[in-house]
DNA sequence: CGCGAAGTTGATTACTATCAATCTGAGTGG
DNA sequence: CCACTCAGATTGATAGTAATCAACTTCGCG
């Protein structure tokens, strides 16, 4: 039977179950966890509300746990030495938080919450004891971590070299593809994010974000009011 | 005793494995690894010449090992649906090759040899084992994914934010830094890469980083002929 | 010496940032 | 219910920066 996923059922230890097997097994679409492992996971695994505007974590802080999204959206800032910001990502339910902790031992960047949101927890020990009692955890680990590393490659390309514009519209389909693998509406949904933000992560200026918005919605590639955008055009990915 | 390192000389065992080892231990430099491990080690890995322009891995093969650095620079290149090539990085002695096929178990990047090289190849099956039987090598793998991950952040950063000049500035800073981690000279060295490799790493054009090294030269912040660079500015970072 | 690859320089065009004004819509309180 | 307020978003005019196209230089090499 499915649990209603409400602010108010997430305290329940089959749905906070659910959230982490089912964000792993997003990354990891080839392997179903044993019910020995969830075990494990059911009992070490805890919820953490986010509310608006505030950290999952933040720069310089400890590094001692990964998050797994349940609920929300966030953005991921690195901040160079004049204290500008610069967006990485945006993550989604089913993504982890605070991969970039493991390094040295403490956060290089900080996540915030774009929407209230729920976190579900596991401490870095924990990882570290089921890798070792049952080795395709560890596998199921480095391929979160990979993607995470063709994701960022892939977004450099797109910084590097495409017109505003085009990268909006390749942001926009990137969105789009997220949504659809977690069976969300695909060309027809609201932006969780601001044009501040999009453009932090592009590496445009608000201005031109907005300019490059219109332009797309008068050609006809998309329809946007707002938040509220519609994909019109076919992906060429 | 210290072995010399000319290319006669790798195929010994023990350099073999001096190799492996410190290249972990210059990601990891907190740990010391266990002569037991290093008997592994020895076992397992096998080197491998690269020569200058041709591929230590290529796009969509399959991923089966990692590379470790021993001698020689890289550039790691991924493309898009064009085939227009973008520089993701330029990793050298010590460095690891081939982490994003990882994920998926086929590489969606290519690395290619600047100058003749050498790696040490470590099948991903002996890493698995040596993870299962060393916990703390996992760790290890876990910190190298994630150093990658926050240095492809900085690079996002660095790409989006600053004008033509200060980006090439950072850059042979970074390398710099780079350098001196190696024992390398820091302030004098030669590039091992061309201006069409830099402007495909830095999202610019050959001609616009040609010219920001003039303008570096002429307001005295380094000194450059060719690819013979001298840094004389105060890192600001 | 001549050739070709890599690099430099110049003139022009195209694009994005900047500064400034204005618009829109959600939330607030009278 | 309506005016008020304010943050987010849009639009316009202009300046600044990088791309483009093209000519030329330098250097290594057969």
């Amino acid at each position: 039977m499915l649990m209603p996923t409400t602010v108010s059922a997430i305290t329940s230890q089959s749905t906070r179950v659910a959230c982490a097997s089912c964000a792993l097994q997003t990354h990891c679409f080839t392997q179903r966890l044993d019910t020995e492992v969830l075990d494990v996971i059911e009992k070490s695994i805890s919820t953490r509300r986010v509310a608006r505007g505030t950290y999952a974590y933040r720069l310089c802080e400890p590094f001692n746990a990964l998050y797994f999204i349940h609920q929300g959206f966030f953005k991921n800032v690195v901040l160079n030495e004049d204290g500008q910001e610069f967006i990485t990502g945006f993550p989604m339910p089913g993504d982890v938080l605070g991969l970039d902790g493991c390094a040295d031992g403490y956060y290089r960047s900080q996540s915030i919450a774009l929407q209230d949101s729920t976190l579900c927890e596991i401490s870095f020990e924990t990882l570290n004891d089921l890798s070792f009692n049952y080795p395709p955890m560890q596998q199921i680990l480095h391929r979160i971590m990979s993607r995470e590393i063709s994701r960022n490659q892939k977004s450099m390309l797109m910084l590097g070299n495409l017109p505003a514009e085009e990268r909006l519209l390749a942001f926009l389909q990137e969105l789009s593809q997220q949504f659809a693998m977690r069976g969300m509406s695909t060309n027809d949904f609201d932006l969780p994010m601001s044009r501040d933000d999009i453009a932090g992560y592009l590496g445009l200026k608000m201005e031109t974000v907005s300019r490059a918005f219109t332009k797309l919605h008068t050609v006809g590639l998309i329809h946007v009011h707002r938040r509220r955008v519609r994909i019109d055009a076919v992906s060429t990915a």
